[in-house]
DNA sequence: CACGTCTACC
């Protein structure tokens, strides 16, 4: 048995067999009560070992008679790094009940703080900061950090502000904190200005300070400031000593911002210690390009593949619109034996829904039921929610929507069933959620604006949208484009083309082409050659930019949702040279999203899909029905093999699903443009000549056609 | 007498 005097250096060579060693001499001898500082030691070595060893350090800790600060304070941050803060908590209170004066410490309230960060609920936590007060630790700098970490925790960054401010020593990590707690807040720019105050005080920025600062500009996509950062961070402690913390930090930064050549530059700056985080930024950023295929030879590169990295890959895709790809991988991560997480189940229901995939979305409902989620988590009831409305379930919607707890609504669940209700064309409806929301003292934000106002212009409701348009102001919102947008829509689509264009001179900014294009259509189908003229006159003078160009081409205009208008955007790019939009159909069967575009050669189904389309011509001219029409509308070239492709998407999807969907089956097609009015008037005769029910979720809204009629009836 | 704060990827 070692001797008192060698005890200091017994904690540096201690190792876990040593440890477990003089454990048991202990045990075996009795000598336990006599030995407090050696006993007090091994505590500390079994709590601070990784993992904590909890069972030996609760062995030896129940033989103390009376523990002291340090012994106590082992064990509450054995608790905390455990994942058992409760265990931390109740620990602190039997050490402050057993001491009398209190025996806590400043490096007691850095561990109990710490512990308090990972409770549920941050009630613990402000007692303990009463404590400190109290205890007059509040100069600590340590002790202060930590409660900044708490309050940015529980992402009261108001709070944590306050102790940051009122610091009599701020050192490098409080400024870190600051920033980490303003990223996670989604407040880069307010951690931007830390970053500010901290080059203009004494603390001198270091590796975390750079990674942290590094991923406030990556979240802002500022690729400028964040050259700038990386040229600092070489200047102040030179590349070849940066951390793999940082290196990570620029892989990822450089990746969001899509500079993949600087990306992969950092990446092979770490060799073969790049961990699978750096790995996932990299492939993450790569399917973000659109770069499916490197992303996919990245990915399968990886020496070990977590969860994390498979959601990567998967919001890579769907972030860059390839949501087939998405679900495709997710199916494989499945396979693997892994289990979907929040994060993961939120990326894949938003691919879902893009896609109209039902079934897939159903499956995954299951898992949110099973692990109660949509009992806690906001995000994930918000994509539940907005899957069902996406995906033509409109009430099943409405029904979640209703039994979701108010404490746990959020402005964005708002507004994906509004604009829900809108695609739906339930105008009405839309309008009275936003009643509720209102009274229930939610401040809708512009995105609510455009459901509720497209919402009135799909239902032709004029004095409501009139009404509601000039409410903005009430609430402190700027009307955008995309909101006069609406309005113009709104007057257009009744029919009261003198307003809509007097509306248009009003405006206090300048009409763009969606503006104009949306009169034009509006003219189009209420026959005013005079003013459908002068939108046509407009539309070209317009001095446009691509975007503006193709949008006008495309003949798109103001959807519900704005981050659709992302998708948009890059669906523009794929813009074809033809004169139209790249057209594409996606119907779900056995599992699997099918992708049709007005070329079907590529499915496997072709043959039977071209026979179903000729027997669909056949039964349309029985009924007198003019087909040629389309094919001379629809301004196609000859494909390969010289034969005329004579059929939009939406009619191809519906041939796949004719095919192969059970008799009774409605046939469910998502299309990204909008419906033509030939293929409305032609679904619509299809929905009787086959008795089927049809439906068409398009660009702008849902077509529930059956028995020769559409739910929109004919206004879209 | 010892023990400490911030720590990426979706």
């Amino acid at each position: 048995m070692l001797h008192e005097t060698h005890q200091k250096t017994l904690a540096s060579i201690l190792n876990p067999h040593h440890a477990l060693q003089v454990t048991a001499q202990l045990l075996l001898r009795g000598l336990l009560r006599r030995r407090r500082r050696l006993l007090s030691m091994l505590v500390s070595f079994f709590a601070l070992s990784d993992p904590p060893d909890l069972v030996h350090a609760r062995l030896l800790f129940s033989h103390l008679p009376r523990p002291n600060a340090f012994a106590y304070n082992a064990m509450i941050r054995a608790h905390s790094r455990a994942q058992s803060p409760r265990e931390s908590v109740l620990l602190y209170k039997s050490m402050v009940s057993n001491g009398a004066p209190l025996i806590a410490n400043n490096f007691t309230f850095t561990f109990i703080v710490n512990a308090c960060a990972k409770l549920p609920s941050p009630d613990v936590g402000f007692g303990v900061h009463c404590h400190v007060v109290k205890c007059g630790f509040h100069s600590d700098t340590y002790v202060m950090n930590s409660l900044m970490h708490l309050y940015s925790s529980f992402g009261d960054m108001p709070c944590s502000r306050k102790v940051f401010d009122a610091c009599s020593q701020r050192d490098a990590v409080s400024f870190n904190t600051m920033m980490d707690g303003y990223a996670k807040a989604g407040e880069a720019v307010n951690g931007l200005s830390v970053f500010k105050q901290m080059l203009d005080s004494d603390s001198k920025p270091d590796s975390s300070t750079f990674a942290s600062v590094l991923s406030l500009c990556s979240e802002l996509g500022d690729a400028r400031t964040g050259k700038m950062v990386h040229l600092l961070a070489y200047k102040t402690i030179g590349s070849d000593k940066f951390s793999n913390y940082i290196v990570t930090a620029l892989v990822d930064m450089y990746s969001r911002c899509g500079m993949m050549r600087l990306a992969n530059q950092a990446f092979r700056m770490m060799g073969d210690s790049a961990d699978v985080k750096a790995w996932s930024s990299l492939v993450s950023g790569y399917a973000r390009c659109g770069d499916i295929g490197t992303a996919r030879k990245l990915f399968s590169e990886m020496p070990q593949k977590d969860l994390i990295a498979w959601t990567a890959l998967i919001s890579g895709c769907a972030r860059s619109g390839k949501y087939r790809e998405a679900l495709e991988i997710f199916m494989e991560m499945e396979k693997e034996g892994l289990r979907p997480d929040e994060v993961t189940m939120v990326t894949v229901l938003s691919a879902c829904a893009q896609l109209g995939a039902l079934d897939l979305g159903k499956k995954l409902h299951g898992y949110v039921e099973d692990d109660g989620l949509l009992n806690r988590n906001p995000r994930i009831i918000t994509a539940i929610v907005d899957i069902y409305a996406k995906c033509g379930c409109i009430q099943e919607a409405l029904d979640i929507f209703y039994k979701v707890d108010y404490r746990l609504k959020t402005v964005e669940l708002f507004n994906a069933i509004i604009s829900g209700l809108a695609q739906h064309g339930l105008g009405e409806k839309a309008i009275a959620v936003f009643g509720e929301m209102e009274s229930l003292g939610f401040v809708p934000d512009e995105i609510t604006f455009v459901g509720v106002l497209c919402a009135c212009s799909h239902s032709g409701l004029v004095s409501e949208g009139t009404k509601l348009f000039d409410s903005m102001v009430k609430y402190g919102l700027k009307p955008q484009i995309e909101h006069y947008g609406c309005m113009v829509d709104l007057f257009g689509q009744v029919g009261l083309l003198n307003e809509a264009r007097s509306f248009i001179e009003k405006m206090p900014i300048k009409a763009n082409s969606v503006i104009w294009s949306a009169l034009l259509r509006s003219c189009r189908i209420h026959r005013n050659a005079e003013i459908g003229e002068l939108a046509k006159e407009q539309l070209l003078q317009l001095d446009c930019n691509y975007k503006e160009r193709d949008f006008l081409l495309s003949d798109l205009f103001s959807d519900v949702k704005r981050r659709d208008y992302a998708q948009k955007l890059r669906d523009i790019i794929n813009y074809r040279h033809n004169g139209r939009r790249t057209g594409y159909s996606y119907v779900e069967w056995d599992g699997t999203v099918h992708q049709f575009s007005a070329n079907m050669n590529s499915h496997p189904q072709a043959k039977e899909i071209s026979i179903m389309l000729e027997e669909i011509s056949r039964r349309l001219s029985f009924t007198g029905y003019d087909t040629v029409t389309e094919q001379i509308l629809y301004n196609v070239g000859k494909d390969k093999k010289g034969s005329l492709v004579p059929y939009h998407s939406e009619k191809v999807a519906l041939a796949f699903g004719l095919i192969n969907l059970g008799a009774e089956e409605p046939v469910k097609i998502v299309t990204n443009l909008r419906m033509c009015s030939d293929c409305h008037s032609s679904f619509k005769l299809l929905s009787k000549i086959f008795n089927r029910e049809i439906t068409v979720r398009d660009g702008i809204r849902f077509h529930e056609i059956k028995h020769g009629l559409c739910s929109c009836e004919d206004n879209w």
